[in-house]
DNA sequence: GTTCCGGCGTAAATCGATTTACCCTCCGGA
DNA sequence: TCCGGAGGGTAAATCGATTTACGCCGGAAC
């Protein structure tokens, strides 16, 4: 038998279906010993609850997805780890998907939004806007990212002041000639970034990545120190890239902080474990994750009000990558 | 209108909702005047198909899961990678699952089974014996892992000879005593490195931590060096441990790998861009995912034979963190 | 003119659980 | 004796798409 159903337990028993989905549910209109005999049967039997015939008479199958870029970075594993926990204490599950190219919003919204109750996008308010426009059938949705659309609810990190904490650092311990790596393509927006940190510094000297690994970051930097020498600090879009840079300055024999100094983004684990830790502008991924799934939460729970938005502020966290006394 | 159904579309059009279900799966059967019309009208009030409706109804969600233990971490990351490029170009998408304590298996499995049209279980054999238990209901499982359940479908690493290996590089080079760094509580079946290491090398030191992070790896190492005096060698659990160890060791002023050579395990990108690049036993992720792909693919194409296993070897990856000339 | 057939559609069953609207029986109170 | 009501079940509609089994109509063949 490929699947045992509430009608089979029912013919077992000798009851209609309508009785055992409601000793199932523990309903009280059932007498006791009438329950304890069906959920026993049920036991016995191997019945398991169909997940999709109950979404499709509900509206809810229990998953929340989460639709960021490379969830396999170190910047995504962040995320994940907050929300994995947040979604596990309130026993849902999380649908994790890559964000495609930006003209593929359009199809995984088709795809996807009938599959999850709400939706957490992260770095893409291009989606939140197909979502909103695919009309009132949309699910809850809550933007995560430098900028968000002010159309959903949001939580906004401001990359912006980050970027000039980090600027006004560098300036401080003597650096003058600042250079920003930064991915050629980038990845949602966090195009954002450079922006701000180009209206934060009016920086001229970037460095374009081909892909957006740290093995381009490496390279990228080794091809630009070859052709233009070497700045005195390296501004890196995130602390991936700022991995490949550092390798690539190690490479050359030029020693950090003391010829340059390197300062990432995002301050994900990694980079305080290697052997001059990176300074980087640390993301608060924690509230992050616990705000966004707030919102998420109330929408779900039918709150049907305006936006809202939160902007949450990054922390400088200077190390050795950056400290040349 | 919360919705818009196939229902609503024939009404619109004044024609039967079979026609109109038939006109958008591009049956040749309906003329394609009629056709036409049908699609447009489908367009124009942004008709989505309802995904747990057509569920119900094929058993087929569109949705692989991907069962494994700290989502977030590196070991996981690459593989998610993997998988997520395959699932990709499959039309499918991967339902990610932390796996909680082995005791939550059977309800793992209840809550989850119905969703997913396969599953791939990564270091947990248990949880496929569980699934297996519950009956013919289930989907297509397949395994990956140091040790798989022979009851069904696995792709292994063969960790035992890659701590082999590893173990005759780190004689070669001339070490002796050599510590193998732990976690405490294992997780998953990669607590077998730990068993096949051992066999290999009947190893009596042992540094146990107390959790599965790298700043617990740093603090027990560091507690162990203090203690007991430097060992030649340190053979870690993972490549993350191994990042929390030579912090441990630098702090502690001894030098990689002059004072002692440190090799890890897995092969993760991150331990590339280290100062002294981490000598490790590399897994073949690409070979893996692909190879356990190309089993749940034929399950669920229908392939219906007896359990088929494969065992991949992993390379040991000679880098600077063991190479003491 | 009748029969047959292909082209186009429609009606209705189905997937499995949830939920609403009832029905029957037994018991107490008037 | 009759009515009301509570306790315990049953029948049937429902969610939305898929699919099977037909029905209708017009033209071709005899």
């Amino acid at each position: 038998m490929a699947h045992v159903t509430q009608t089979h337990l029912a013919k077992h028993l000798g009851v209609s279906q309508a009785l055992v989905a409601r000793a199932l549910k523990n309903d009280p209109a059932v007498a006791r010993a009438t329950r304890d005999r069906v959920q026993a049967e049920a036991a016995r039997l191997g019945y398991r609850p169909n997940v999709t015939a109950r979404a499709l008479l509900t509206g809810r199958t229990g998953l929340v997805g989460l639709w960021i870029s490379r969830p396999y970075g170190s910047y995504a594993a962040r995320l994940i780890f907050g929300f994995e926990k947040l979604a596990q204490a309130a026993g849902v599950d999380l649908l994790i998907r890559d964000l495609g190219p930006q003209g593929q919003a359009e199809e995984m919204t088709a795809r996807h939004i009938g599959l999850v109750d709400g939706l957490i996008v992260v770095d893409a308010p291009w989606h939140v806007e197909t979502l909103l426009r695919s009309g009132a059938s949309s699910r809850p949705c809550v933007g995560l990212g430098s900028t968000i659309s002010p159309r959903a609810d949001g939580v906004a990190v401001d990359l912006f002041r980050g970027a000039g904490q980090a600027l006004k650092h560098l300036r401080e311990v003597g650096c003058r000639r600042i250079a920003y790596l930064r991915p050629e393509h980038p990845l949602g927006d966090r195009e954002d970034r450079r922006r701000a940190y180009v209206r934060a510094v009016r920086l001229p000297e970037e460095i374009a990545m081909e892909d957006a690994t740290r093995a381009a970051a490496h390279a990228a930097l080794t091809r630009h120190l070859k052709a233009h020498g070497c700045p005195d600090a390296v501004f890196c879009h995130n602390d991936d890239y700022a991995l490949g840079a550092l390798r690539a300055l190690r490479e050359l024999n030029l020693r950090v902080p003391r010829d340059v100094a390197v300062v990432g983004c995002d301050g994900v684990e990694d980079t305080e474990y290697l052997e001059s830790p990176l300074t980087t502008i640390a993301l608060p991924f924690d509230d992050m994750c616990r705000r966004v799934w707030t919102f998420l939460r109330e929408r779900m729970d039918g709150y049907a009000g305006r936006p809202r938005r939160i902007r949450l502020m990054p922390e400088l966290r200077v190390r050795g990558s950056s400290l040349r006394g």
